[in-house]
DNA sequence: ATCGGCCTTGCCACAATGGGAAGGTCAAGC
DNA sequence: GCTTGACCTTCCCATTGTGGCAAGGCCGAT
């Protein structure tokens, strides 16, 4: 039994989020010294680890909720863990091409930007006329 | 002279935003009626598209704080908003990055889930042990 | 007994946006 | 003129996940 600042140092879980997962319900309550203080064992780091590692992976405390309980449930079918993985992958995709989109957009502004001292700026000028493109100068045509 | 709800669907920021980044001190308060309606012209549509088209690039409403000004000032230099975006990139960047080592764990691990009834799940097991990764099965090495 | 380090709870903050309540205003129709 | 509906005002709350701080209690070592 350990408390909250070793469960922390062990699990890579700070304490002020343990306390807030415990105030989720994410996990159980748990046992408290005389004097209140939080006691946890082996078996609550392998749960902080596995919210930590689902964290990493960029689940939702709501997510992770679902998780937990399918990891405790072994009556679970691994397709219902699967598809929520999968829909967080598909999540994933949709934020990475949004990001893309904006790097493309930006680069090609810094792209057809001098840079130096004079105050004409492309990029300020594609922000303010947002349906311009930079580099396509309109020629004579 | 428009209303706050025109100028809303005519810049494409919500009228909530507006009343926000007013507050914020990113825009004029600007000109009200008698009645205390605040009143828009069209200098200001230009400034909220503006800040809406910066938005969709992904800058925060600080950088966003920072654009305007350059772009008031007529004795800006291109530098400084090259700088400013390039900085923005940089940090898109990243944050691409980060969610495709997300993304790439994720796959490998939905990649090696069955997804069907069977409680047997490499992702749960992931989850749970971090270190190990699904298809480097140990074999008798 | 005292001091440093840990623990407790609780509140505030971030960034950006939306929701909603309670009330004032304006224009149109009757 | 009065009602009705659409619009406006301000103010507060919620989100998501994390950190910080403050006031106070506890524990171990000197």
């Amino acid at each position: 039994m350990m408390n909250i600042g070793q469960a922390a140092a062990a699990s890579g879980v700070s304490a002020k989020m343990i306390r807030h997962y415990e105030g989720l319900g994410l996990i159980r309550p748990g046992a408290r010294s005389a004097a209140g203080y939080r006691l946890y064992a082996e078996r609550d780091l392998h749960a902080l680890r596995f919210i930590r590692q689902a964290r990493v992976l960029g689940f939702s405390l709501e997510q992770i909720r679902t998780l937990l309980s399918l990891w405790q449930d072994q009556e679970r079918s691994s397709a219902d863990v699967k598809r929520l993985a999968a829909s967080h992958m598909a999540e994933l995709d949709e934020r990475i091409a949004s990001l893309q989109a904006m790097r493309a957009a930006l680069a090609a502004l810094v792209g057809s930007c001098a840079g130096d001292q004079r105050p004409d700026c492309p990029i300020l000028a594609g922000l303010a006329e947002p349906g311009r493109c930079p580099e396509h100068v309109p020629g004579p045509d």
